[in-house]
DNA sequence: AACGATAATCTCGTTCAGCGAGAGAAAGGA
DNA sequence: TCCTTTCTCTCGCTGAACGAGATTATCGTT
């Protein structure tokens, strides 16, 4: 049983960040009918979308940790709702790439627009050293999680 | 659109460390053999007895936006895996108090004691008041998601 | 007391997301 | 050319979660 330091607060913050984006998430989900994968995977074809990064099924599997069954019937369902289009590559033909409609776009920015500028309002009140301070500790808390999530998955829970 | 200012980065570290969590959660629960669900049940329930509150059925199922009959079948499953158990209040014997097991609380410890050993020792490299302001500005944060999840709940998706 | 209204949980039947296994189709070496 | 690998999809199935409603207990009225 870890120590009970000043630490066990701060990490009780991030996971209650955490569970308030995720229900922020199932409700807008719920909102417009789809189902959480469904926002989740439209997120990550977003976000691909913005690096410049061309997605394909096999690719938006992994991401959302989905067989390939899984994520035809996922896209399927979003090809369905008119919220993504399979485009063939003409050179590898086995290929697929998932691209998003303005539609989706607009719903994508429907649901994070309103929670953006919220914070950006609320950051205000923070000084700029501040803000930058919180960056450091957020990039230090993500590829703290990202480690330990790595070295989990390969040895047995103790 | 909402502004590109300098609140964006920070709120896609947000956006990143949620998912960083929630796969964590997944992980473990997969080599677990345990759905996701389950072990948000767990993790509410552990929450609850922490914080003094006796939880019932009826109050695990409103904290994970599922239904009656979804509720019952998730207990069910716990209470199989001997994670819970059932315990009839003897004031108001309509009610169901459920306790969980000091297996589960060593399940629980299993998953967040490594996930808070190393995250504290990240926190070694900030200062106390570098973590006081990570503190606030978490703080900030939380009741702002929370804010526009409760608004967004009644109105339409603009 | 006896009654209806309300509350808490559970049962039943159903739907559909996601899984495992494997098929098909295209690419890339030997 | 053949064999292996890669990528996606099809099929059949399991079981998580839902809607509707039954069951049991409590509480406020009259």
């Amino acid at each position: 049983m870890p120590d009970a330091g000043p630490g066990l607060p701060l990490f009780h913050q991030l996971r209650e960040l955490s569970v308030e984006f995720e229900l922020s998430r199932g409700a807008f989900a719920r909102l417009h009918g789809l189902h959480p994968t469904d926002l989740r995977a439209l997120i990550q074809l977003l976000d691909a979308g913005r690096a410049g990064h061309r997605a394909t099924p096999g690719w938006l599997g992994d991401q959302l940790t989905l067989n390939s069954a899984g994520t035809t019937t996922l896209i399927d369902r979003l090809e369905r709702l008119g919220h993504v289009q399979r485009v063939r590559d003409t050179r590898d033909r086995r290929k697929v790439f998932l691209e998003v409609t303005p539609a989706a776009v607009d719903l994508g920015w429907s649901f994070f627009g309103p929670l953006i500028d919220a914070s950006v309002a609320a950051m205000a009140a923070f000084t700029p050293a501040e803000l930058d301070t919180a960056r450091r500790f957020l990039a230090a808390m993500i590829s703290t999680a990202a480690a330990q999530r790595a070295t989990a998955a390969g040895s047995p829970a103790r």
